[in-house]
RNA sequence: GUCCCUGUCGUCUAGUCAGGCCUAGGACAUAGCCCUUUCAAGGCUGUAACACGGGUUCGAAUCCCGUCAGGGACGCCA
């Protein structure tokens, strides 16, 4: 063990983990997105499920795309969704670092280890020697495989620049039982000897995903289907350091509407813009489950029931278009079954960003729970309840001109002077003097609920009128009624 | 090109492993109707799929083969 360092990290003993053991891996090179978030959540949801651990490892070994931007823009979206680990940054743990570039001496370590059994070599052919080949492999219509220049000297020195091979076993096949999509297997000839660690003694994907899981005693591997093709040669090298292998479950991709894989050509792909957008996180929890899975007809879950009946088997095996529509749905349905004080507290928080005060807790919920009704998002819940706190700057024309005539003023203005006193100011008060408004003008209630909505909201549409003006209260819903007369009237 | 994986309504899916319960069910979307103070929500009804071709079988969405189509992988990226 030369030019390491100290060997703080002693290989792995084999041990027996009753416990499973889950991770999600992904690289801080861009925000977190729908698809990790999912992969993520299955993991979880799994730990949960079995009493097993959660961990969450970062893999920033690609130096030129890792950023502190992206580890922290992962880290807070975890947060959101509630996905906590139980090992990894933050939190820390036994198997730590959770970071791959703090862990270098472990890769050289392991590699070490499958230069001495024979399993790997040094490699000192260059990477502009093999840009060369692979170039000249393609010129010729010919896949390009790398000729094993290295594979059999055995005088290259380890104080020598070198990279460390895999190698490879020449017949045979090599599979592994998935737990969504069975049983998979590849003749070995199709592999060949890759690059497991680098110069820098940084190891590539294959190799840092093996060391890491059987260093931290991963029991069962669950990823993006992208990486079925990477698993037998991963099975190849747990079999070459002597752990077990473990399970693997490979998640089908999630596709854009072009059924092509998600990205951000599509659109809201970023997990935290979904946080801003005013999505509840269960909600997007939910949709990505079922995504991807199903357990019966049942669309609608609570975390608790997705711990209690998440299953790899009800995983479908075909990659899954990312519908907005009905994770819009799915939101909806979730803000629906939040209690008063839950939707309150959300609300509230979004309406204090903007300089809004609801004023007292009980207004506060009357307006989450009466503007609910007609949202999606709390962002769409703030839109519509603007006019609450900000007076419109103008009257929807349309909605003037065929709601706001000169007809309706008088009535207005009568309406105005009925209600100034009447009680209560809300649906039981003001009915009456709206419904004898109505039978005195022989008009019908969509004219007069529209004149008045439009006065107060300025828009054609809003939650029930009745409860509208309770919520704004006498004094502003007169003076905006008083404003809407005047426009009615051709005055204003 | 090679290798791997996958094909049920526009979309997510149930059903496929143990063939008949499937004249293929649910959900989103969509069309119509009802309700209605606007818009929603809700209720009801409708349109809409087993990729194709063979085979096995009394019987196939379900099993087998082939074709086609789609996706993924072929890096000192992950």
């Amino acid at each position: 063990m030369r030019g390491v360092g100290g060997a703080p990290h002693p290989l792995r003993p084999l041990s027996s983990n009753p416990r499973p053991r889950v991770r999600f891996a992904p690289s801080p090179t861009g925000y977190l997105h729908i698809g990790g978030a999912r992969t993520a959540l299955f993991n979880w949801l799994f730990a949960r499920r079995t009493g097993g651990v959660f961990i969450l490892r970062i893999e920033d070994t690609d130096a030129e795309r890792s950023t502190q931007a992206s580890l922290q823009a992962i880290l807070d979206s975890m947060h959101w969704l509630g996905l906590e680990w139980d090992e990894g940054p933050e939190v820390g743990g036994p198997h730590g670092p959770y970071t791959q570039t703090e862990r270098k001496a472990i890769y050289r370590q392991y590699a070490e280890k499958l230069i001495s059994s024979g399993a790997a070599y040094r490699c000192v052919c260059t990477k502009e020697q093999l840009d060369q080949q692979r170039k000249a492999a393609e010129a010729a219509k010919r896949p390009f495989r790398y000729p094993g220049t290295c594979r059999e000297r055995k005088d290259i020195p380890v104080d020598v620049p070198h990279v460390v091979r895999f190698r490879m076993p020449a017949t045979g096949e090599t599979g592994f039982d998935d737990l969504v999509k069975g049983r998979i297997k590849v003749r070995n000839e199709e592999l060949q000897d890759e690059i497991i660690l680098r110069f820098d003694n940084l190891p590539l994907y294959n190799f840092g995903a093996v060391v890491d899981d059987v260093s931290m005693e991963i029991t069962l591997v669950a990823r993006g289907d992208d990486h079925v093709i990477n698993t037998p040669r991963q099975v190849l090298m747990y079999q070459a350091l002597g752990y077990p292998v473990p399970q693997f479950a490979h998640l089908p991709m999630i596709l854009g509407a072009d059924k092509t894989r998600l990205s951000k050509r599509h659109g809201a792909v970023s997990v935290l813009q979904y946080r801003d957008e005013g999505y509840e996180p269960q909600a997007l929890l939910n949709y990505l489950a079922r995504l991807g899975w199903s357990s019966g007809d049942q669309e609608i879950f609570t975390i608790a029931e997705l711990i209690e009946k998440f299953d790899w088997s009800g995983c479908g095996h075909t990659a899954g278009v990312f519908n907005p529509t009905k994770l819009l749905w799915v939101n909806a349905e979730h803000m629906k079954r939040l209690t008063p004080a839950e939707l309150a507290a959300r609300v509230g928080a979004r309406f204090a960003a903007r300089g809004w005060n609801a004023g007292s807790q009980q207004r506060l919920e009357r307006i989450a729970v009466v503007f609910r009704e007609r949202a999606q998002t709390l962002q769409e819940l703030e839109g519509a309840a603007k006019f609450l706190f900000e007076r419109p700057a103008a009257l929807d024309a349309a909605g003037v001109t065929k709601f706001l005539t000169p007809a309706i003023a008088p009535v207005l203005e009568e309406l105005i002077a009925a209600i100034a006193t009447a009680e209560p100011f809300s649906e039981a008060g003001l009915k009456p003097v709206f419904e004898a408004m109505l039978a005195k003008h022989n008009l019908k209630m969509v004219a007069l609920a529209q004149a008045c909505r439009l006065s107060i909201t300025g828009g054609t549409v809003s939650p029930p009128i009745y409860d509208v003006m309770e919520i704004l209260g006498r004094e502003e819903s007169l003076a905006r009624l008083r404003h809407g007369a005047g426009t009615a009237r051709g005055t204003a």
